[in-house]
Formats: C-alpha cells, structure tokens, sequence
DNA sequence: CAAGACCGTGGAAGCGCTCTCACACCGAGT
DNA sequence: ACTCGGTGTGAGAGCGCTTCCACGGTCTTG
C-alpha cells in the first residue's frame, strides 16, 4: 500500500492515480469502479457514488492507452489533409469544416488527431498508420484527383468519411459534398435573368470535383439558353488566379458582359483585374462567386454568390463517420448532397 | 495456437499481427523480436534479418496503446489552440506555423493531436486531458491574455513550449517569439526617416503580447524622434478590423501623413480606406504593414512591412518542445527570440 | 415455500507490448 | 585449467484497464 518513491506534485504517490487506488478509496473492487465510471451498469447507486467521489478526490482520469488496449478504440479520429499545402490551411473552407467538426467530436469527447501528407513516401507512412487501427476512423477532406486515398480506404475498411466527392470509389466510402453542378447552374441562371448574353466563367482546377462539376453546371445553363459556353478559363480557386484568369478572359473575349467564378476568391481577383480596366460592376459586367465563405460581404461591391453550408457539411460528415465507428453499416457508403443557394448582394 | 474467429482481411487469424505472431514466424522469442524492432540492440544480425522479414510479411506494426501502456510515451504531442475561432484558422500566421510544427514533427514520427478549446469548461477538459499525459507534450500557440494556460503548465510539469510569449509565467516556460518591441520600432523608423511627421499606428488588440509590444515599440520610437504619440488606434487584426481603425484615424486625424499597422491585414484594410478617402499611398501617407505572410505583396501598392518568420519559430518552438520530451530539462524555461527585419515595398 | 430470475459484486484473465533479470555461451586473460 | 567480462537470448513480470464468469443475495412467481 504505502509505496514511497518520489512523490509526484498531486495525485498521491507515483504519478496518476489508477483504477486500483480509486477501487480502494471507494471501497469496491476494481470491476466495480471500472463499471461506475463506464456508464454505471449494473452498479447499486451507493457503490456509484462512492466510485464518484473517489474519482474525484484523487483527480483520476482514465488511462486511455490502457483503456484501449482492451476496448480496441482509441476515441480518436484522423483529420486527413491530402497535400497539405499552406493554402489548404488559410483557405477558410477549411477553417469552417475544422469548425463542424471539431464540434462534433467535442460532444463525444474524441480527439482529432492531424494527419497532413505531402506526396510520395509521406502518403505510405499514413496508410500504414491508418491500417494499424491507431486511430477509429478517418475523415477526409478530398481535394485532388491524384490521391487514391478513397480507394485505400475502402478496402482497409477503416470507418471514414470524405468530406467532398472523392475522385474514386465514391460509390465504396460515405460522403458529404454540395450540389456544385445545381451550383453553377445557378450561377449561370442568374446572369442569365439578369440579361446578360455573353457570359463566360472562371472555372476551378480540373483535378478537383468541385471544379469540375460547376464547370458542368454552367455549361449545362448555358447550353440550355442557347448561349455560347467557349469563354472558359481556368484557376486555382485563389485571389491571383482570379485575376490572371480574368486578365486572359478580358484579352480573348472583351465584351463579356458577365462572369461565373468557381470561388469567392477568383471572383474577388476578377473584380479586381474589371475594375480596373475600367468596366463597373454590375453596370458594365455582372459578376458571380461561389462559397459564400466572407469573402464575398468584403469586396466593394459586395458579390452575389453562390452559398455552401460547410460548416454544416463536416459536421454531417463527422456524423457519418461517428455512426460507422459505433458499427452502423448502413452508411457505410451514404453520401449526403447539401444544395447550394443563391445569395444575391450587389455585383449581379 | 489456431484460434479460429472471423478472419480478417490481411493479417491471418483475429485481427492485425501481433509481436508474439512475429516472434513465432521468426523463431525468436517475444523479447528478441521487441528488441530488434526498436533499434536493435544486443540482437545478432541473424536474429535482425529473421524479425525483418517477419515483419515485412506479416505487414506488423506495434500497437500503440500497448507500447505507450508501458513505455509511458505516446508519440503524440498537442497542439492547443486556446479560442479555436475560425479567425485563427484562417489566419496565415496559422497556417504557417502549422506548416512549421508538422515539418518537425514528421522527422520523428510524432502525431500531432489538435486540441481546441472555447473558453469556460472545455477548458477545463483540456486540462484534464493534459494533466493525465494522454501526450507527451504541449505546443500552444498563445494568444490572449485571459488563458492562464501557462501558469497550469508549468505547475504540470508536462513538457510544453509557446509559439509567442504567453502573459503569465513566461519566465518558467518555453517559448519563442519576435521581438516585437524592436518590429513596432522599425516600423515607426521608417516612416521617420521618410520624412513623415505626423504618424499614427493601428494597434493590435490590447490583450495579446504581440499587439502590445509593437504598439510600445513605435511608441519609443516615436518618443525618441520628438513626435506625438497620440494617434493611436486599435484594431483586431483582421482586415475589417483595420478599416474602421483607419476610418476612426482619419477622422480624428484628418492630418496623418504615415501609418504604422500591426498587422498586413488591418494595412490592407486601412489601404482600401486610405485610397477610398482620395488619399494616394505612399505619397500622401505612407503605410507599414506587419507579418508579412503573403498578404502584403496582393495589395496594390505592396506593402512596405516587418517580417516575422513564423514557419522557423513555429518549428523552433516544436524542437524545444521535442528536446524537453526527450529530458533535457535546461530548455525548460528557454526563450528564442527572432529579429523581424523590414521589407521594403511599395507603400512606405 | 421452493424454484427460478435477476441484480450487484469481486476474482481473475488477458489486451500487446517492454524490460529486467538470469542464463548460456564465447573468447580472453590469469 | 579456471575465472572473468561481454554478448545474445528467453522467461516472465508487469503497464492499467475491461470484461467474462461465478457467486451470493433479493425478489418474484407457480
């Protein structure tokens, strides 16, 4: 009992309390306390709280290593940031889905843990952690065609979750993304209302789903109006690629009367590149964004946009995921399509 | 031995390979395996090569609950993120640091766990999970004022170590940080010395260390130069925030003829204002920017500004962290600080 | 009033790993 | 020849926890 050695600053002798001495303090035996303290089932209200009390006298949390050496769970879950660029970070999408789920995870005491990779060698040593179980399960931010992050996935069988269409096996692993191809639709319609009659797009990386299908959706808008859909460029959903893409547009097609930007941010660098070449916005060209992420309340004018509930979109991810890791199946291979809403301000 | 129970995918029967597993394939005992897969020592090299290619074929890896149940290391460090707001996400300086954290980190194989915390009893979880050494250590990337969260620290003698001074207890943690006092200097000097004589300054929010010590260092140097001091206005650091600082300054101070912000994004905001109110930037007043994460060349003019190397201190403060994990105990209280050097550009 | 159902409890096994310790073996020194 | 330091090895004891199981007690039910 009276073990001396080195007494450690709280929690009675040799560092953190442990199961045991909270047993022995409550009076019960090791079973007992462990019951008490999971849940309570099967434990008579007098044990319960004498468990309490000790628990708390002695400051005992639960060793989780421990803990999940025999419950096989480790309450953590993998955040898996494909190529983790610095912009992938400061981009506020990411910020936002950061947000909806570490609110979920907070309900239920889990950790998040980070799994950022860079190509190459960095991705196998993340597989081989996510296959060695070190984590519960995995939510992904899909980002770019090139990783075949959804394929390993789902044949690790590994609970997981992406948030946005993975490129691969979309049909084998949950996910939650918006209708980017309503989304651009959209876009278009707007402008078409509006009466604009030669409208092009700044459209988003061709390895992205999210660029792709609003690409897809404008044309489909367009091709429906009977309006021409060969003004199209490309960025890479940032402020500079909006504006050199906007720079290109006004060179190749200088009587564009209005403009369908995959990303706030382009449409941002695009009103920019328009303003200064003297077109007023919307007078001269109308101008769409897409995300609605606060960008878009800070341009002068402020932009029409298209809105995405991220937020809203990783926690149901988080859902989805939570769910698969207590043993649910059935979403095993949900996916989840949010709808995009216009949001009308002043720049169309 | 034939244990017989829904076989997994890879990994034989029950589930991912065990040490013991390895042994057996190997024909050495639990110990000699264990030994030879961390490190090797006192191992033959007959012995070596046998464990290798147990492992290789039965695609082992070491549980972790049950090597940091006895090890008492979890091969994870924490990063704290007192007041997880989107803002700090998005934030570039984030990002960066980040970016600088994860590059060590990778070096040892260390997971990063993200640890959030709103104000009030998430708090007080957070302490809890630390004081029970669910990580081996803390990076906390300091912010404000209010968190005592280095007071608890250093009373729970978990190795830890700040990105930025921290408010309280500075003299008994790890950290590193610019020196302010000397950037807020340089940015007054320059204006100074450029022949501006009436300069006012967008501080930063009184309750973090950064926004008060660059507000004292223009302050000396506006003293030591005979200039007033009284034009000064605070900001929160953000570009909406440097907006209304400006609008407020120039209405209060119609006459300024330089700007000294405490922060690229409120120089960007304070720019648009500046420009909006018919003032040219830098002849009419000359703005200096602070950070210098990207921001500050997108704008038009590029702004004249302070460098901190945010990347290099955040992956400075991970070694320090790092070193006291691995028991050196002279960096306990160590402080790095780094020069920040101004970049000149367009707008002073 | 006996037979079962059920509840709360503690003993004990074991999760997968590391690490101490004792042991066998080797070549080198006396 | 005998001891000695050194080296590689395996048996075994745990790390702190959950959970199966058996057990006594109480409460129903026929």
């Amino acid at each position: 009992m009276a073990r001396v050695e080195g007494t450690r600053s709280l929690a009675g002798p040799g560092g953190s309390p442990t199961l045991d001495e909270v047993a022995r303090l409550a009076g019960v035996s090791r079973a007992t306390a462990s019951r008490a303290i999971n849940g309570g089932n099967r434990v008579s209200s007098q044990a319960q709280t004498a468990v309490d009390d000790a628990v708390r006298a002695l400051g005992y949390t639960p060793n989780p290593a421990a803990r999940s050496l025999v419950t096989r769970r480790t309450d953590s879950v993998g955040l898996v940031v494909p190529e983790p660029d610095e912009r992938v970070f400061s981009d506020p999408f990411f910020a936002r889905t950061l947000r909806g789920v570490t609110r979920v995870l907070a309900e239920r005491d889990l950790q998040l843990v980070l799994l950022l990779t860079r190509p190459g060698e960095e991705e196998a040593r993340m597989l081989r952690y996510l296959r060695n179980r070190h984590i519960d399960g995995a939510l992904v931010v899909s980002h770019h065609r090139s990783d075949s992050l959804a394929d390993h996935l789902a044949a690790l069988d590994l609970p997981c979750a992406f948030v946005g269409r993975p490129w691969t096996s979309a049909d084998k692993v949950a996910y939650v993304d918006t209708d980017n191809l309503a989304g651009g639709r959209q876009g278009a319609s707007a402008l078409i209302e509006r009466g604009c009659r030669r409208i092009a797009t700044i459209a988003g990386p061709d390895d992205m789903s999210a660029g792709v299908d609003r690409l897809e959706g404008w044309r489909s808008a367009m091709r429906e109006a009977g309006l021409a859909t060969d003004a199209v460029v490309h960025g890479d959903f940032t402020e500079r690629g909006g504006e050199i893409a906007a720079t290109t547009l006004l060179e190749r097609h200088p009587d564009v009367d209005g403009i369908v930007a995959a990303s706030d941010l382009m449409a941002a660098g695009a009103l920019r590149v328009l303003t200064a070449s003297g077109r007023s916005v919307p007078g001269d060209v109308a101008l769409v964004g897409y995300d609605d992420l606060g960008v878009a309340e800070r341009t002068v004018p402020q932009l029409t946009t298209i809105r995405n509930p991220i937020s809203e979109m990783a926690e149901q991810a988080t859902r989805l995921l939570l769910q698969q890791i207590d043993g649910d199946s059935s979403v095993r291979a949900m996916r989840v399509i949010y709808p995009p809403t216009l949001v009308r301000r002043d720049s169309a």
